[in-house]
Formats: C-alpha cells, structure tokens, sequence
DNA sequence: CGGAGATAGTTTAGGCTTAAAAGATTTTCC
DNA sequence: GGAAAATCTTTTAAGCCTAAACTATCTCCG
C-alpha cells in the first residue's frame, strides 16, 4: 500500500509522463491512468482494512469468496476467483484458520481437496469488515455522478474484453 | 502475477459478484471491475516481462522513472514517484545495483542522500524493455477504438480525482 | 485391471512490500 | 550557537506472491 506519509507529495508515473517527451502512445496513457485509479483506491482501502480490523485485503477477499459460497470452496476455487496461485491460498488459508475465521474439512468424494468454509466467527467478522468496505468505496468513487459510473462501467467492461481476448491465445497453450 | 495454467477456468471477483444476491453498490461493482482490468493487463504485463527479458515490473518502474530524469533522482524522488515505500527502493536498487542496470552516487549538498542514475548498459537495456512494454500495453488495449480510449481516459481522471479529493483529509493529517 | 495423464494441495526458494524503529544529516528557529 | 524538528536512508520482522518441483489422488481408456 502507498505509505501515508508519502501522500502528500506523491507524483504518480502517469502524471510524471505528461511531463516527457512526446512519443507516448495513447494507450500507455490510458493503461498508467488505469493503473494509477486501481492503486490509489486499493492503497486507501488497504489503509482502511488495517486501520480499523487490523487485516489485510487478501485476507478479505479470501473471506469474501467463502462469504458468497456457504457451501465452502476448496482451495482450487478460491485460487481462480482471487486470480492468485496455488500455494498462495495455502498460507493465507493456514493464518486464517489459525485466527479462527475459516476452517477446513475434508471434501466429500475427492481424498484430495478440501473444503473450506467461514466459521461463525468469520461470518461475523466478515460481515462488518463488508459493511464498511462498501461505504468506503462509495466514498472513494462519490465525485462521480451515476451516469459518469455507468459510462466508466460500461467502458471498462470493453476493455476487459479486449485484454481478455489479447490474453486468450496463451490461455488456450 | 495471474498464473498461466490458472487463466483459462479463471472466474474473477467481478464475476462472481454478478451471481450472488443484489443488494450491491453500483460503486463496488465499479471498483471490482475497474480492479479486474487492472489486474489482467497487469499480469499480462508481468508475464512478458519475466518471458521475454527476465525481469519484472517494479524493476521496470524504477528503470522507467530513472529513465525520464538523466540527471538522476534520489531513493526518495523513486519512492514518490512509484508510490511505494521507502525500503522497498532501498531494496530493489541494491538489486538492480548488483545488476549493473543503475549506479549510486553521492548527492552533491546533501550527504544524507544519494542520486540513482542509469548507467550506459541500464540504458540499453531500458530501451529494449520500453519498446517491446509499449507494444503490449497496445495489443491488450487494442479492442477499444480511438474514441472509446478517449472516453475511458476521461472517466478515468473523473475518478482519479474523485479518489484524491476522499483520500486529501488524510493527507493533511 | 492398470498405467498415463490430469488435478488438488503443499513445499521451497526467492522477490516484492509494508510499517516501524533507528541512524545520519540538514533545516528551522529561538 | 544550539536544540528541536524534519528529512534521507537503511534495517528488521512479517506478510504476500510466484514459479517450479513434489506428493497424493482421481480419471480415462486400452
């Protein structure tokens, strides 16, 4: 995350590039500007997640991928919706288990995987965590107006298409 | 960065949401999407540049924004610049250091700091990286036309500056 | 049946990242 | 001048993250 004491004087690279030379393709200027939008808002909510629940943003996300399947996930699942490898989700899985949020439980018909799902205590603390992570996005986006949102939206779902489809012929090696 | 062999059954946050029960902010699907698109040119990115150059991207970062002043910058210009921490660059010159790619040097007037510098082979060496970034930033983004980058980089600075004026309290702090 | 290949999870080595503490130097201001 | 505050950098401890190698199990199909 972006240290808080490095805020106020912050330079962000996009903002350094409009400073260069000339040369830059437009679509360096849009993916920095991208970037920079995804790291400023992650940043705050990294700081917020720590400030008031002393956690941390992979372990949320971990909690809310089982949060929407009260079935449980195992760790196959949960590695695809965070996008994040394997062996990642084992160690966050062990620190959260270890804190008593999740746990662990044999998968029924498959010796090899396991399930995981939130304990009551999870649910619990998921639930607020949630609560206040809504409230601080809607804060970090509320200078745009609803139709400005939807637009952003919509455009950006063109262009997670695009880089999706970019990215397909090495999904398909 | 997104593991190879997980992109095809990939299933990201942004998805997921659309199954579970409504009751969502529209800014949260927003920012999950918004982060979804990051985070998939941001792994593309990473890929290559392990692939072709065997490097990474903070690597590439510090090289870019050494790159953009000749007269070199301190540990704490870099840090500004690529929002990271302090102790991250103390880390990631070392390395580059010992790789030949940057050079320390004192800081004429101030024996607190030092100034971070190309060197001639760092330089050679940025240029390849920086023709062949450009180039990819382009494939991935090149199912938008003209208008709708122009639109999406507009938006985008909406919701830069909307992020920076909720995160400014903080920064006065 | 039984082997080849796929899949689930863990481990390992190494890089990235932070916050916090500590050391060195500079600046401010009385 | 000199104390106090600010600034620049490094160090430390801990967590996050990957790729690759490895074990265990399952599935397919000959």
């Amino acid at each position: 995350m972006i240290p808080g004491d490095l805020l106020p004087a912050m330079v962000d690279a996009e903002t350094a590039l409009a400073h260069a030379p000339p040369g830059h393709k437009d679509e360096l200027r849009l993916w920095l500007r991208l970037l920079t939008c995804a790291t400023l808002i992650e940043g705050g909510i990294r700081a917020r997640l720590r400030r008031d629940f002393d956690t941390t943003l992979p372990r949320f996300d971990l909690l809310a991928a089982l949060d929407r399947a009260p079935a449980g996930l195992t760790l196959g699942d949960v590695s695809r919706r965070m996008m994040v490898s394997n062996g990642n989700v084992t160690g966050l899985a062990t620190r959260l288990e270890a804190e008593g949020l999740i746990e662990r439980r044999a998968c029924p018909g498959d010796r090899r995987a396991q399930l995981l799902r939130l304990t009551a205590k999870g649910r619990r603390e998921f639930a607020r965590q949630s609560a206040a992570h809504e409230g601080w996005v809607a804060e970090l986006l509320g200078g745009l107006d609803a139709a400005e949102r939807a637009a952003l939206f919509r455009l950006l779902g063109q262009a997670k298409a695009s880089v999706r489809a970019a990215l397909a012929p090495e999904e398909a090696a």
